[in-house]
RNA sequence: UGGGCGGUCGACUAAUGGUAGGUCAAGUGCCUUUGGAGCACUUUGUCUAGGUUCGAAUCCUAGCCGCCCAGCCA
């Protein structure tokens, strides 16, 4: 089995050229009609290797790539990777397919912010040597509690006023190694007054004898995100540095080190990071659920990181169409999470080619069906595509149908199948339910007599009768036995962030995210099934082949289930009782 | 109670002093060999109070509400 790379196209995020703008667009825009950056734009998307990305990089992805892009810009690739303690080779290399996948291309343009330790290193000498820095010695207990707080400012470091010679001394003997993990730090020397708490004397640099994914044991002294990420944007000419909100307060050190420096002046857009109903977005918590072991993994089809929505089934254009659809802007909201759903089922209905699966089987004999007689039947592989052709499939004496598609008591607008009453089999025939098979003990209907009209062969009715419900179905004899998953959302609240004083989020955690179906009867078409394969089951939903399955034993997740007419009229049925 | 940033249908987002529009959701009808898809229609909105203006979602003033910031995380 191997994944098809078919779904491997362009991230960028709209092509018409009436699209709704966004905000970030309209600065572009203005700066190219200013000349500000000498009609470039370059942008860059700039993950820190300590987790998969999620769907809410996605966003990210398609903004970055998407503007640049339409601007006939670039865009780098450029791994955030400051801190050894929490970055791993593992999700370097998982963010690379995941970016890919969703059609990012940054060319040869890959590059890491330990790419730029030396020079890093080399403007810390010179911020030193202009007074702008300062090796303190203070812990960090002791840092917090010279930062002062939110309302009150904060207090000089003792240490402030070191002499440059002593600073360079200093802070080469940390880099050297003299000095343990927290006993120093290197400081901008800015303003301990400010009421941007950024600014008050921000850290630069502290001491992690770690050693770090890239460059090993070569440094023991790791610039902090704020003394990192500016001057890699500026080294890398970046014209838009787009981040999300929670970057707004950074924004001024972002410039204070640029200007000190006198580099490049790459410029801070800050746009809201996305959230959507009944999921988490937040890198440390699907860790906590991938360590806990409360799903199978990062790519877990109920996670909502990139590779999980792969496996799960969704396509790459669905989800470019997704962060293309819900815009860009700076107020915090919440997605619904129907609006994604929309997108997969949009992009489905176009491509999947369908096939009949009865995931919960209920046994059906046509009792006037000619024993031992087997006819292939043809039926559209999809009827919004008519270049998909048609295929075949048997149909034989005995059946299997849903067994939500009986009912021996149908409540009113059930138009399924129930004694006495007619349905069409899906390019089959019409059959009228005539006797019922109980359990002796339980008293469940375990089986369904029918019988056929052979005049309506392939769902035909010469007479122009009406049925009104198609129904699916399998042939017994010919059908593939197969493990289907099906996925709800994975948590049971809206916001699964709040949670009540003292617990913890895991408390939201839907004890029914996960059903396994073992039971399910395949057409025999879906044998041939491969690694990624995605199909509407018909009435069902859409599907697809997961990485679990083994030659002779398929398993299918459900991505998404179609809209439910039926379920909604039962739904309010039953409220009103 | 410091600073920063926001508040437009149920959700998201346009309108950049000149008709409050689109998408999702919800609902109704049509159509249907998927109660799918599609089509048509419908409901609901400018945080509040003042002001400027011929005209305000947009500008001004004052409130109210929400989010972010006190990591040697990013």
């Amino acid at each position: 089995m191997s994944t098809s790379t078919r779904d491997e196209e362009p991230a960028t995020s709209a092509e018409s050229p009436g699209r709704p703008s966004n905000f970030v667009r309209d600065i572009i825009l203005d700066d190219l009609k200013t000349n500000k950056y000498t009609g470039r734009v370059h942008t860059r998307f700039p993950p820190e290797p300590n987790g998969y990305l999620h769907i809410g990089h996605a966003k990210s992805i398609c903004l970055n790539f998407g503007l640049a892009a339409e601007f006939g810009g670039k865009t780098n690739l450029r791994f955030d990777d400051t801190n050894p303690e929490k970055e791993e080779q593992e999700y370097v290399d998982s963010i690379i397919t995941d970016a890919r996948w969703l059609g990012a291309n940054w060319e040869d343009r890959m590059f890491y912010a330990s790419d730029y330790f030396d020079q890093l290193h080399a403007w810390a000498v010179q911020l030193i040597k202009a007074g702008k820095a300062y090796v303190d010695d203070l812990g960090a207990e002791e840092v917090r509690k010279y930062r002062g707080s939110l309302t009150e400012p904060g207090v000089e470091s003792p240490y402030r006023n070191r002499s440059v010679e002593e600073n360079l001394d200093l802070f080469e003997r940390m880099r050297q190694g003299e000095f343990p993990d927290g006993s120093r730090i290197l400081r901008a020397k800015i303003d301990m007054e400010s009421p941007n708490l950024n600014l008050r004397d921000p850290v630069m640099y502290r001491i992690l004898h770690a050693s770090h994914h890239r460059t090993g044991d070569k440094w023991c002294i790791y610039p902090m995100y704020d003394f990192a990420h500016g001057q890699s944007d500026s080294l890398e000419q970046i014209t838009h540095s787009i981040c999300t909100l929670e970057f707004e307060d950074h924004r001024p050190l972002y410039n204070w080190f640029i200007q000190q420096l006198g580099i490049f002046p790459s410029q801070q857009i800050e746009f809201d990071r996305l959230n959507l109903t009944y999921t988490l977005l937040s890198k440390r918590k699907l860790l906590q659920l991938v360590q806990e072991g409360r799903v199978r993994g990062w790519d877990d089809p109920r996670m909502p990181t990139i590779s999980g929505i792969r496996r799960r089934g969704y396509t790459p254009q669905a989800i470019r169409n997704f962060c293309a659809a819900i815009g860009v802007s700076k107020t915090n909201g919440i997605i619904d999470l129907a609006m994604l759903e929309h997108f997969v089922r949009e992009d489905l209905n176009k491509q999947a080619p369908r096939a009949m699966v009865v995931l919960r089987p209920l046994r059906v004999v046509i009792d006037n069906y000619p024993e031992g007689q087997v006819e292939e039947l043809e039926v559209v592989n999809n009827p919004e595509d008519a270049s998909a052709g048609t295929r075949r499939v048997p149909f034989a004496r005995v059946l299997y149908i849903e067994q939500d598609d009986f009912r021996l008591d149908p409540p009113k607008k059930f138009f399924r199948l129930s004694p006495g009453h007619e349905v069409r089999l899906r390019g089959g025939y019409f059959i009228t339910c005539t006797n019922v098979v109980k359990d002796e003990r339980t008293g469940e209907v375990v089986g369904v007599h029918c019988t056929y009209d052979p005049a309506t062969r392939s769902g035909n009715a010469p007479d122009n009768r009406k049925v009104k419900a198609t129904i699916h179905w399998v042939s017994a004899q010919h059908a593939i036995d197969a493990e289907v998953r099906i996925y709800e959302n994975l948590f049971t609240n809206e916001d699964p962030g709040q949670v009540p004083e003292g617990q913890d989020f895991t408390v939201n955690l839907n004890p029914n995210s996960l059903e396994i179906l073992t039971n399910a009867k395949l057409e025999p078409s879906l044998a041939t099934a491969k690694l990624g394969d995605r199909y509407q089951f018909e009435r069902l939903g859409y599907f697809c082949a997961d990485l679990d399955s083994k030659p002779g034993a398929l398993v299918f997740n459900r991505t998404v289930p179609l809209r439910d007419t039926w379920a909604k009229i039962e739904k309010r049925q039953q409220e009103s009782r």
